[in-house]
DNA sequence: GATGAATGAGGGTTCATTCAT
DNA sequence: AATGAATGAACCCTCATTCAT
């Protein structure tokens, strides 16, 4: 990639999380094109440089979002970890990415409904290959006698649910600083997981 | 209240879970007062003979929304069950009317942002009242020893969080039915409470 | 139809008329609907109540137009005239048309190019239904001995190109009026058919 | 000229060639600088350092078609033919140019509204310069008893009209080539000028 | 000579809202 | 109690044009 391309490049970037920010705090519809040229002290015109639509704007930041999820997740799955320990971290990295990246994955697990169809069927297909690996775990822990046996697909629904809900709630300012939230979640969902003994 | 008076109450609740409806499907912005009225068999103008707003009916579905769930959870209060059964109840509760009044607590849950400064107020006002119950339950289940001890505010926060995510992926045809969602639910988030034995 | 609805199509075809005027004068792009609202003593946005979009109010222009030049024609056809006579008061007919409704007719025979293709479609298709006409008393004519046997398809190009482009040069002013103009373009016109005797 | 110069002369009328084309087969408006210049294989910002604005570049294209015509038809002026004869080779002359030079003068012919006024006037001076040498020709065949005596100028505007509508229906696969359809025209347009002997 | 980048004016369109009837 | 009609503010988007490099 060239000099040029390059710096073109970081300046999409630059748009697209603009745009999730203020996707994410005044949704979708309510966060204009100009908003998001003034934020970036661009004119309304110049975005066009960059962007070929605000849907497509929408859309570059679900995927954003999603490609940043799959790959930590892919990492986490690749790792010599035993089950429990890869789902544990698996909800820890996710969590960090919610809280961390707030706007872009916030947009992305929230605003879901306002993608065009052909933009959706990516966007879905890349949210269930995620889930995908989160199932896999508890599958695989089930298999291996660490987990009791249970419907796998809600376990993931609850932690999925439980995970992409903090948005609603999260504050800097809370009484629990990230990795606390992250470990308090990870405890508490992987445990009834787990057989009684 | 005359008969007048009641036949228009009557009507204005109509209005209210048609737009409910089509909020919940098309999102609040997608969703027209032409398309509502569409569906009401009204023109565009008589719907504002009994609303003042399209934002007033969105807060509308919201306190609807959220004085059922607040009733419901009063009930499970006041009755003379085991602080676990309770919590358990009150998931099961609130689940039921998830997935059985759909579109009104879906609105109401999933676009919370799209009320407007002073209606929000109200309604968060609202929903911390609800959640105040189900942290009162957790706490006091500490107190009496029969949960151990942890962040009550965590805890409710990953319930709500599983139960409000339920709309974005239930579905009729699904392998399980709302009794045995609910007593999932139910059964998955309250055991992470109980101590170990 | 009732009263309200037939005012309604009144005022739809007041603003296909004035559109049309715009549309001619100014051409299809620089005529902007502020422009047409204007003219109407309309807001932009008022004349939305009656047609939803541009290309639809164009569209409309080129389907008036072309149903009366048909309807016209028809009735010529229907008559019981030796068919050179046809062919002539067809032609004074055309000419009468694209004179006296100029703007709606100039606008069919000038912007087709401009019509999105689902329309154009449909307005060629009638456009070759009148043409049809004219290549028919060609035909006819040829055929009976009247006229000489020629191409009757070039022939038709020939009228129709000479009387559409009227609008190019046409003045209330000229020195010719109306009738003279359709009597000389008929006279012109036909003249090459019939055989030298 | 230096050959710096020429060289630019040379890629200006290369621009105006493409620009007609475009011209002539979106129209006007609906050809877009972007257009042109990626047909060109230049970058929009590019062209402006040979031309100075999109209207003269239209204004440039009907120019050429024009001084085109006009050259042609002096050629034929000045021959030593019977004019009758002149009359033929001018339409059949414009013919050739209509169909082969397709773009250049189909925008010139059709899109003449399209031009600002200042330059309109220009243009509209050389069409009327050149339609004068087909009413020269047509009123020195009267004077000479060749023709018979009748108002040139609407003999005239029927044959441009015929002409100039060829662009809309002509195409290359149709049953008549080029020199075919010039000889019907010249021949059916001219043959009505004659005195019935 | 050429280009990437930016601009800004304006256009079509939507829609909540109002109001006379 | 209801409606047809009209409004206007706002929004997304396009594109000719400019200019520093």
């Amino acid at each position: 990639m060239s000099f040029r391309e390059e710096r073109a490049a970081e300046r999409k970037m630059n748009i697209i999380k603009v745009a999730a920010k203020l996707f994410s705090e005044k949704g979708y519809h309510d966060a204009t094109l100009e908003d998001i040229a003034r934020n970036l002290k661009y004119t309304k015109g110049s975005i066009y440089y960059y962007i070929n639509s605000k849907q497509e704007l929408l859309f570059q930041c679900h995927e954003l979002a999603m490609d940043m999820l799959i790959n930590r997740m892919q990492e986490i799955m690749a790792a010599d970890w035993p089950v429990e320990v890869k789902l544990k971290e698996g909800i820890k990295a996710h969590i960090e990415m919610v809280v961390g990246e707030m706007s872009l994955v916030t947009v992305a697990l929230g605003q879901e409904f306002e993608l065009e169809d052909n933009y959706r069927q990516i966007i879905v297909a890349k949210r269930d290959r995620y889930e995908r690996y989160f199932r896999q775990l508890v599958d695989e822990g089930i298999e291996k006698g660490v987990f009791r046996p249970l419907a796998s697909k809600m376990a993931v629904f609850i932690i999925m649910g439980a995970m992409n809900w903090i948005p609603r709630w999260y504050s800097e300012k809370g009484s629990m600083n990230r990795e606390e939230i992250a470990e308090f979640f990870a405890d508490y969902l992987v445990r009834p997981l787990f057989k009684k003994d």
